[in-house]
RNA sequence: GGCCCUAUCGUCUAAUGGUUAGGACACAAACUUUUCAAGUUUGGAAUCGGAGUUCGAUUCUCCGUAGGGCUGCCA
């Protein structure tokens, strides 16, 4: 059997984290069993869809690195296909117009709740053979003893009665298909073999079932896959935090993510781990069967490891810093966990800013500061192989061998920071000018 | 309310009818050290509850409980 699978992201909102996680999957799939995968935006509600979504959506899969065959389609382009369709199944009495308001649909759901029965709409204008009307719906036998069952592949055995589902709506009218009714005829006509998806949709799945049976096709494969969770356990959205996966592209690598997300819901056989190597593991059955909590933290671990390994051409690129020395590079992504964080750096490539309180080692007075100051601007020259035992000695002459009065008000003046790498290595990178230049601005501050 | 899904450290998870229930992140401590970072070592931390099957259940079954999803003329 060819393997076909699709991305259908509805253009409704931008690339969110969660579809990403589905996406990969299919993708993983897809490539591991060399198939193929359709891109389909499903914008049937054109209410809500918007050409800036699609272009969101379209730019984060480009940077995640997952692609797609063939053109891209649009549901809102495909309405004559649908109107076919949909012209059969009332020609055959499959589905029929309902006049119902929304009102008296709202009366009834509400009488069904009270009652404790189950909420679905049973019409009465089912034998009216009306022309027209408010909705099209599917015609559901509310009587049907059948259990409409599926081979989940992640999730077993799925269940539903018939009768519990009601006569459901699958298009306005004949030029506006819904959800449920486009994504069975796309996905019959684009020949998709397996349906990966969130796991939200399990609950839709004996309604589309219904509609392959009506045009007498063979069902795809079902892979119902958990949802991404929020830190409280709930599905994954603003509330918790960034959704979009274009909030990410300026602190992540696309790889990292790429490597996160597969980890939410599936083990892989190491933490870090290529595409390649996923595509290769990969099984569509070992797909976890419950929701996992995005975990930002792990992200971070991740990205950093991906960081430490950039080469530094690439490094000064992706965190938007040329002006970053080449020497400069691994000192800095070995402290980074986002890209953007380089600006806590930026001493590396301008001038510091700082209060000359922090210029302070433990107890020490002004007096022994200057002179700290002034023995180590007599270095700046040295090369940089004996510069350690140099700095030692000073420490040794003139502090008791307290190193820290020597490399604290050294650091500070090169930096500016409390925090940062040896002073060694800033003097490395900086030069002996630039490094005598910061002393004597240190020395100043000093004294004002 | 109805239907459906799920349940191992805080989080991601491994294991399997028999293990001291393993790893990773996070956290804490130690080492290193002028401060970070990195690294190494160590530590605390979990099988939702109750029945049943069994010589033995975290694992299998059932019942609870909890959480989640769906319940649209959204997708």
């Amino acid at each position: 059997m060819k393997i076909k699978v699709r991305f259908p992201p509805s253009p409704t909102g931008n690339l969110h984290v969660g579809t990403t996680r589905t996406m990969i999957y299919n993708w993983l799939f897809a490539k591991q069993n060399k198939g193929e995968i359709v891109m389909r935006l499903e914008d049937t509600d054109t209410e809500r869809s918007n050409k800036e979504f699609e272009a969101d959506i379209m730019n984060s899969l480009k940077w995640l690195g997952l692609d797609w065959d063939g053109p891209v389609y649009r549901q809102s382009e495909r309405t004559k296909l649908y109107r076919k369709y949909l012209e059969e199944f009332l020609v055959n009495k499959k589905a029929f117009w309902c006049n119902h308001s929304k009102e008296e649909l709202e009366v009834e759901n509400k009488n069904q709740i009270e009652a404790k029965e189950p909420p679905r709409h049973v019409c009465s204008h089912k034998q009216d053979n009306l022309e027209t009307g408010v909705v099209i719906r599917v015609s559901v036998d509310s009587n049907s003893d059948r259990t409409i069952s599926f081979n989940d592949r992640v999730k077993g055995k799925i269940e539903f009665k018939e009768s519990l589902l009601g006569d459901f709506a699958i298009a306005r009218n004949l030029d506006s298909a819904l959800y449920h009714f486009a994504v069975v005829i796309d996905d019959i006509d684009m020949e998709i073999s397996h349906i990966i998806r969130g796991d939200d949709h399990i609950s839709n799945t004996p309604k589309h079932i219904l509609i392959y049976e009506a045009l007498d096709k063979p069902l795809p494969i079902f892979a119902h896959i958990p949802l991404v969770l929020g830190t409280d356990r709930s599905k994954l959205s603003k509330r918790h935090g960034a959704t979009a996966v274009s909030a990410y592209k300026n602190d992540y690598l696309p790889e990292a993510l790429f490597n996160f997300l597969g980890f939410l819901g599936y083990t892989f056989s190491k933490d870090i781990i290529s595409k390649e190597e996923m595509v290769a593991e990969f099984e569509l059955e070992k797909v976890h069967q419950s929701g996992a909590v995005f975990d930002i933290k792990k992200l971070d671990w991740i990205n950093s490891q991906y960081i430490k390994k950039l080469p530094p051409e690439e490094f000064k690129k992706l965190a938007n810093v040329p002006e970053l020395p080449d020497e400069a590079v691994l000192i800095v992504t070995e402290r980074l966990e986002k890209l953007s964080d380089i600006q806590n750096f930026n001493y590396l490539w301008e001038k510091p800013k700082y209060e000359k309180d922090v210029l302070q080692w433990k107890e020490m007075k002004p007096e022994e500061i200057q002179n700290s100051l002034l023995q180590s601007s007599f270095c700046a020259g040295v090369e940089i192989k004996k510069l350690g035992s140099k700095l030692d000695e000073i420490a040794k002459d003139n502090f008791g061998g307290d190193r820290g009065a020597v490399y604290w008000p050294l650091r500070v003046a090169l930096s500016g920071k409390k925090k940062s790498p040896d002073p060694i290595e800033i003097i490395k990178i900086l030069g002996p000018k630039e490094t005598k230049e910061r002393i004597n601005e240190a020395k100043k501050k000093l004294e004002s």
